[in-house]
DNA sequence: GCAGCCATCTGTGTATACATTTGGGGCACG
DNA sequence: CGTGCCCCAAATGTATACACAGATGGCTGC
């Protein structure tokens, strides 16, 4: 595979898992001796994240990985819900019924399994599946490369702030609910329901994140990140 | 400036304009010479116009500009509707209702205008500049970096294939009006009504796009774009 | 004469060296 | 002692050189 895909892929994975952290610098010189090759691919994967939205320009000098807090968590969502439920009217009008009627069954059923006892880990992973599972049915329903592309961005950032609000086991099983009941609506061929059926669980799931970690009120000092964070070690 | 920001913004000018038309090949050597430059800065440029989709990879060797057909301009309007209409309702939610309230005003007079007598050339820069002046109400009302992000890319292309479908000035006055529904719409701080009027518009719109150049209707043979250009030209 | 294989050649992928710019630190002056 | 300017250093931006892969054309064997 290419030296420049490779290290992209590598510092994108990093970038989402927290591993580098908002604010860190992406030398090209210090990557490119990490990864034993160049600064030229290295620059190019660099780019690409700047591209993405992952990083940006530290004024002319550097580039810094850039930062995400939980106030981005609602304007994402806004975008989200855009793209998510164009998606899902896409899906409901040109999706084959059978395969979200069956997606909708697995969900209620891993909905159940949430009822009835502790969250296993097995019964968990296995949701988190089914719903990358819709999500690609539906993607693959609205059958546009466009809505797509800009879904994808969207996620990655999702991904990496989904670590800001870790997610509350109780919700699992409202959530893997209206996940089924998302499917059950584009089975049924009616963009209005998809479109509700998405709107419900997004508004669910914005509100569940921001319960954990509400948006910064006020503002009253214009003070920077390092500023912040300097006052909060001493 | 940096050099490939320079040839970056060039080559994209051409690739919107047509000069350089789909399949076009764009070597690196061929780039640099033409520019004079090295190709270093010319590799990340290209490279920037593969991430947005105005080129892409041609099976591992050579990049080529991409293809934008009719059949591009339904997938790309799902996408734009979906991102114009969150960004209406936002913009309904959070704007200054005066400012659209005076851009709605603007635009109903530039419509009498176009009833009156025929289309100046005047009349007609006047009302796209309030339209683009809108939009930017908009999108800055909307205050959502990342839904701008991805209007942008969408409107790159649509640029592309409004040469596609060469717009019909009997339907400037009919569109100025949808527009300073929009901006009423807005204005009234009333999400929903600015969502009818966006969808409203853009379904017009896409009719409009549409007439001139029909999707290809059936699709007997499988047929490669080669292919195709090569038994039109024989 | 045709088909398959090999050489060559063009073009991208990567490496390295040079230029430029920016940011900071130190020194001098007020 | 404070402030402002200048110099330097480090990191990015650009250029050039090398390596490799894919395609194309000719050549040879059948």
């Amino acid at each position: 595979m290419r030296a420049s895909q490779r290290v992209y892929e590598q510092l994108r994975a990093e970038i989402i898992d927290g591993d580098l952290p908002p604010g860190q610098v992406l030398a090209e010189v210090e990557q490119s001796q990490r990864f034993g090759i160049s600064r030229t691919p290295v620059r190019e994967a660099i780019g690409r994240l700047a591209a993405e939205g992952l990083a940006e320009q530290q004024g002319g000098r550097g580039v810094v990985v850039s930062e995400v807090t939980v106030d981005d968590i609602t304007p994402l969502f806004e975008v989200r819900e855009a793209l998510d439920i164009q998606a899902a009217r896409l899906a409901a009008l040109r999706g084959n019924p059978a395969e979200f009627t069956a997606l909708a069954d697995q969900l209620e059923s891993v909905a159940k399994d949430f009822d009835t006892g502790p969250v296993h880990h097995d019964s968990s992973a296995a949701y988190y599946d089914l719903v990358e599972q819709m999500d690609r049915a539906i993607d693959s329903a609205a059958a546009n490369p466009w809505l797509d592309a800009a879904s994808s961005t969207v996620r990655m950032q999702l991904a990496r702030v989904r670590r800001l609000a870790a997610h509350d086991p109780s919700r699992l099983a409202a959530a893997a609910r209206e996940h089924a009941q998302i499917a059950r609506a584009v089975s049924t061929g009616s963009a209005q329901l998809a479109e509700a059926a998405v709107r419900l669980h997004l508004s669910n799931a914005l509100k569940s994140a921001l319960a954990k970690a509400p948006p910064h009120p006020p503002a009253p000092e214009q003070a920077d990140a390092d500023q912040v964070a300097a006052a909060s070690s001493s």
